[in-house]
DNA sequence: ATTAGTTTGTTTATTCGATAAACTAATTGT
DNA sequence: ACAATTAGTTTATCGAATAAACAAACTAAT
């Protein structure tokens, strides 16, 4: 059983004091001590750990505030590069951040036919992070992790890709794979997870303690952040809300049921509509979306039909979860209010006690870099603990 | 914000003893040492300290183990007595437990008319309170406290009603009425919030740590249990999913929308099936119940079509939740396996992940004493803070 | 320039909880 | 009778946070 010692007291004070550190750089001790309700001593001593294992630095000092000048404190953005990789359905985009999160190099590439086979695509994979990893620049720890974001359903404790059905992919064990070619720790999780705990380190979810995201793209998908935490469920299958059913009777879906919400609400049902009313087909989803901003009055109504869909599905959320925020993300927002005003028209009016709390629904801030930057973040996580507010 | 320091330790330590203790009773303190991984001195210094609080009782020797017999330890369940009370539409069930949580008191009364004026009921309620006090056995802490479920939303922190739809209450300072007349601490919850809690200390949640208690009765509402605990989303207003879209343009609902599950799975579409195929009205939910289970064909189809459509809801939880457990209470499963056979077959279809996992779908175990008793849990709960497995 | 007051950060002594080790107590099997 | 075993307590130690005292560095008023 999980019991309490003096071990563990120190784990959760030296977090504190770190992500105060991260989240409010330049900081000095004397600030740390007061905004966190730590004695003085308490974190000087935390400090002092911490700049031993050069996690942080000391700055120089900072302005008086009337007395002695503090030392200004802050994270060592060069303490390590993490790797980030978005894999995606027809793309792989790779990402390398600092310590910080701050992006130092990133490189996209594009596939032509979306089904390669595993194999292919692995190799294309570990070649894009060898190129990486020659490239880093040098750092106390070098590459400290490697995280990656699968479109699909992923087991995250054995990083382990049960079925990514829009790869044709089944029982990839993914991590054993990347961490036996390259000796780095490596995180595989779902692209709608990373998508979601890219949002809460870096984009529109940092100041919120629960909410959700919502990848709306090819497929849909939700990353849930409960407590400041990604909730995974009980077997990390969490957010599988694609084939939530909103049409009792409603459109066949290839997985066997009718009315799931991808069918409404994704790329899919987009294109569906495009097929069906402007006769168009070979657009990408980039065109449609140019178009629409454009003013091409079809490829609005299309976002706004799908909008609504989208806004049905989101309220069904707010009304289980009773989230403070709702992210949207992945290609589907890039249109912006197009789509964002009717999904948030009809989540409001589906929404049962929108009476008594008010949600955000805010498009990506991180927009399509939000995978690659959450699986980073799967690494910087582990590093600094949960953010805590 | 939340340091830790040695209070703590010893705050979750203790409660880690006290939880063994109430699960594993009777149970001696090395048995303790060894289930919790606490060194033996720590144990007894916290059984002692639990021993002069009077919320444990050494029972005597157990049986030797090759050595020196054991000291038996259990819960005082003389310590203090629990009130429970299920705040009904159309009744009002009160109990009474101890400190294990059995009954030792209980008393339900009905009332005629659905829509009586809060004053009134809370005159009724008032009565029954003062009935239970002064029949109550002598303890150690007299009454400990008194929690409530409620069918509407509820503002949990601050003991507020602020809207119970199917009693016609808005604004309600409930616990204030009850805390003011009593002297005695109380809780207010929504009735599938206390649902869960109650399965999760004494019915078929005990051993799961994440799971959904389904609410069907007049409306649906949803408790999630996450992590051990009750998971109330940001404003404490989750699992409002009785107004969960399920099909886009389907059934009009009092709510101004159109499609909520509420219309498909609840009493109320129960009640609609039998009046459009049977013709007849003026049964109550327990008729229904009672003809079916006697072989009444159209009754029996009612159900099997309310299970079915219970079955799409809960799938959608699945999907979005991935529990371990879904537990479906209140009055529509006592029905049995006429609806639940309907609902697991289309659960189980609708799940997508299914074939990663599979989710156990049990009836309550508490069927109708399931909300009084989570009532009283609230309570509980207090005192033992989190019953972590 | 002097001095009082303030802010920052360190040092020191204290407290408190968990723990290991040594102990006492009680029981079984031979 | 006595060795082996199990249950529970006592004692000494460790290590974390803390308060209080301190030193260092600065501002501002005189």
């Amino acid at each position: 059983m999980k019991t309490a010692d003096q071990v563990l007291v120190k784990q959760i004070n030296k977090m504190i004091v770190l992500n105060t550190i991260y989240k409010k750089r330049p900081i000095s001790r004397a600030e740390i001590a007061k905004v966190t309700g730590l004695n003085k001593s308490t974190v000087s001593a935390l400090v002092d750990e911490l700049l031993t294992e050069e996690l942080v630095l000391e700055m120089g000092a900072g302005e008086s505030q009337g007395g002695r000048r503090p030392v200004n404190l802050s994270i060592n953005k060069e303490v390590g590069n993490i790797i980030g990789i978005d894999l995606g359905v027809n793309y792989i985009l790779s990402i390398m951040t600092n310590f910080a999160g701050e992006i130092i190099w990133e490189k996209r590439i594009d596939l032509q036919h979306a089904h390669n086979s595993p194999g292919q695509r692995i190799a294309d994979l570990q070649t894009l992070i060898e190129e990486m990893i020659v490239s880093a620049s040098q750092t106390v720890r070098g590459i400290i992790g490697i995280g990656i974001g699968v479109p699909g359903i992923v087991n995250y404790e054995q990083g382990l890709i049960l079925s990514a059905p829009n790869l044709g992919w089944e029982n990839i064990e993914l991590r054993s794979m990347i961490e036996q070619k390259f000796g780095i720790p490596v995180f595989i999780d779902n692209e709608a997870n990373a998508g979601a705990i890219g949002e809460k380190w870096f984009g529109a979810g940092k100041r919120a303690d629960e909410f959700l995201y919502i990848s709306a793209g090819t497929g849909i998908g939700a990353g849930i952040i409960i407590n400041n935490e990604l909730y995974r469920g009980s077997k990390g299958l969490s957010g599988e809300i694609g084939h939530m059913t909103v049409s009792l009777d409603g459109i066949p879906c290839s997985c066997g049921n009718a009315g799931c919400l991808e069918e409404y609400a994704s790329e899919k049902a987009l294109f569906r509509y495009m097929k069906e009313y402007a006769c168009v087909e070979e657009l990408t989803i980039f065109n449609i979306i140019d178009n629409a901003i454009a003013g091409d009055e079809v490829s609005r109504k299309a976002f706004e039909y799908v909008g609504k869909c989208l806004g049905i599905g989101v309220a069904n959320l707010i009304n289980a979860f009773n989230p403070q925020l709702v992210i949207i993300g992945n290609s589907l927002p890039l249109v912006g209010d197009i789509l964002m005003n009717e999904l948030r028209r009809e989540a409001e009016k589906r929404c049962f006690a929108s009476k008594y709390f008010s949600v955000k629904i805010l498009p990506s801030q991180l927009n399509m870099h939000a995978c690659a930057m959450g699986a980073a973040a799967l690494v910087i996580s582990r590093l600094y603990a949960s953010p805590v507010s």
